[in-house]
DNA sequence: TCGCGTTTTATAACAACGTTGCGTTACGCT
DNA sequence: AGCGTAACGCAACGTTGTTATAAAACGCGA
């Protein structure tokens, strides 16, 4: 009969974590089957059996990135108003983001040259993204927000902040331009332009 | 006396050429200097004493790109209505990426793992969002825009647009959201949420 | 408790990569 | 004409991901 699979579930996350710390610290060039092995104190070819492949490997932190991703931006407290929520999630978008600037490149840019999400890691990274649609549903439907496909608002508000991120992270910003000053603007502004009535000053400040 | 450079241009082109084709339609992970030097007839290091390194080369690519790129932007005609320009601006914009998008993801995510741009590319890339920051610094000073730091009004579009085109290049969307549909109110939402005066509708259509 | 069957993993090899000495060729300048 | 340097082909080095082979580890029926 076949031996059951016993996978050494401690090394799987010692490898696990110690790629983790190799990618966040030094970045995805540094990631080497080799290097992790040796750090391990194991083989290559445990890391085959354990996961397949590099690629898969990495599909496995991806993973973990966005479970985590997740849970900071389902813990952030609703106010009942709908920019001010949208903008506190922003700003915990852009938190988590800047928490493990690597990690995020792997979730949302494709550092690593032959990776690609399988079909399950895609399904839980747009999961991810439950509470920016709960919010945006909510808007809508409380007639805070005009009555646009929430859709249209939501792939916005996501746009938005993953486009000011990754141009944070990835140092394409003009010399001078403060990303900490101009996000929160930026967002209170998005999300009082889909308010069915329109508040006095346009571009005002986060009233929280 | 050192001998002039006189570097093989037309020798320079073609392996330009041959590794932005090979880039744009294998990606680049299919850039290996061996196969380029092989389809261009000549050896590896040619390719490292005419550019230096494969970094280098990407560098030439980023800037043949972004020299592309800022054509395209500054042909954009003026309409002097602040928002259609903007709007007609971001849709140029995705435009230019989805004509390219492998060398957009050189241009703006690092998916050439030891490539940094260089500061005389970076000044050019920079220099390409001069129309942006024309129509704002414009929009600003005849009082169609609010009065905001013009700097948070063109991080926060260049933000938007950037991260919509990211996201659609990257095939991080929801299945069913449809891009084309939700981009151009997207960036209508934006443009008009800096307004001094509110129009009406939010989230209008482009009068254009 | 023994041993069969299967999984796990170490060793070593393979192909492909970027890079670099070494030697030769080609060419501008005096 | 010939000196000096740039340009470039050849071959090698070290490292990468991956895999064939073989040995070791272990669950389970006997």
């Amino acid at each position: 009969m076949p031996r059951p699979r016993t996978h050494d579930e401690t090394l799987r996350l010692k490898l696990l974590d110690r790629a983790g710390e190799l990618i966040s610290s030094e970045g995805p060039k540094a990631l080497s089957l080799r290097k992790l092995a040796a750090d391990a104190g194991t083989s290559t070819t445990a890391v085959y059996s354990l996961f397949g492949s590099k690629p898969d490997l990495v599909n496995a932190l991806y993973v973990e990135g966005f479970r985590r991703f997740g849970a900071r931006l389902a813990a952030v407290p609703r106010t009942g108003d709908a920019v001010t929520d949208l903008v506190h999630l922003g700003a915990a978008y852009r938190e988590s983001a800047l928490a493990d600037p690597h990690l995020y490149a792997i979730m949302f840019t494709r550092s690593i040259p032959g990776f690609e999400p399988n079909a399950e890691a895609e399904r839980l990274a747009l999961a991810t993204l439950e509470p920016l649609g709960r919010i945006v549903h909510d808007g809508v439907a409380s007639g805070q927000f005009a009555d646009v496909a929430p859709e249209v608002i939501t792939i916005s508000s996501w746009g938005l902040v993953h486009g000011l991120v990754s141009l944070e992270l990835s140092g394409s910003l003009p010399p001078g331009y403060s990303m900490p000053d101009s996000y929160e603007k930026a967002l209170w502004a998005n999300a009082s332009s889909w308010l069915r009535n329109p508040r006095e000053t346009p571009a005002g400040p986060d009233p929280s």
